[in-house]
DNA sequence: ATCAAGGTTGACGTTTACGTAAAGGAAAAT
DNA sequence: ATTTTCCTTTACGTAAACGTCAACCTTGAT
């Protein structure tokens, strides 16, 4: 007894739109080691898996992880399940290093958001100010030379 | 009454050290317009202002600011005391971009982190798993022929 | 006096992550 | 049939962010 689940498939350009990036960024991560659709002649077919790549490897970059980096940690995680205990203390290592990045940048963000705020509403006070400034000179305007 | 307070000063290689770049990126930044230190003669002098600066500069990067986009802010920033209503609007919408970045880039650490964690117990697991199969090796190895 | 340690300005090299253009196949619409 | 519309590969181009010399001051230590 097969189970025959159809899967849904991705045209390259589908995950393109999806995801706004151009067909020339998925065929280059592609090409390098990130993506693995399948063929159906020449065209390139994606799968969820792949799709879920893709969107695993842009969240990457907008964590500031580089293609290289997504990639290791992408192989890694498939061979876990068959890895050596080399293989699996080294993933634990990069996993712990990893952690410690995202600590960072967590309190990187939150230190960043607090200022934001802060600086918005300086922002804010100094348009009152500016707006107030302009009303009074409209009602007392310069006299002209008339 | 001239209040006469002495600043500290850093060198160039002190701030290297303390933020651990090399000097060529710091006079990069200069280039870039990130930094403004002062000279004695040709050699820079930077000023704990400088030296926040940097530390900024840095902490966007981190948080994946390009250096233009660190510059941008630095300077709105600055002309905020004197800025019209046209640039504090634009840098009102600018701040409030940013802070829809920063909630992104928090959802997507808080989702990282939790991946992590799952595939750094997945690791132990299999860790486990090795290690007791190599057990069972050990306490019934192989014959061997001789 | 000279020598090592640190500083300076070019200027060219390098990596990453794509953009862009050329040249063409295959299928669907007109 | 031919024109779009997608898709393909190949290949050169590019912007950002430095690295890496080279060639040269200056200044305190020996």
């Amino acid at each position: 007894m097969n189970k025959q689940v159809k899967i849904r498939t991705f045209s390259i350009s589908d995950l393109a739109k999806e995801f706004d990036v151009t067909t020339r960024t998925i065929r280059f991560y592609e090409q390098q080691g990130l993506l693995n659709p399948a063929r159906q002649g020449q065209t390139r077919i994606y799968s969820p898996k792949d799709r879920v790549r893709l969107m695993l490897t842009l969240r990457g970059k907008r964590l500031g992880f580089s293609l290289a980096e997504s990639k290791e940690l992408f192989d890694m995680y498939d061979s876990t399940t068959q890895g050596n205990e080399k293989q699996l203390l080294y993933m634990l290592d990069i996993l712990s290093k990893k952690q410690a990045d995202m600590r960072q940048q967590l309190s990187d963000i939150q230190r960043l958001q607090k200022e934001l705020d802060i600086a918005e509403s300086r922002c804010q006070d100094a348009l009152v100010k500016v707006r107030q400034r302009d009303k009074k000179k409209a009602s007392s305007p310069e006299r002209k030379v008339g």
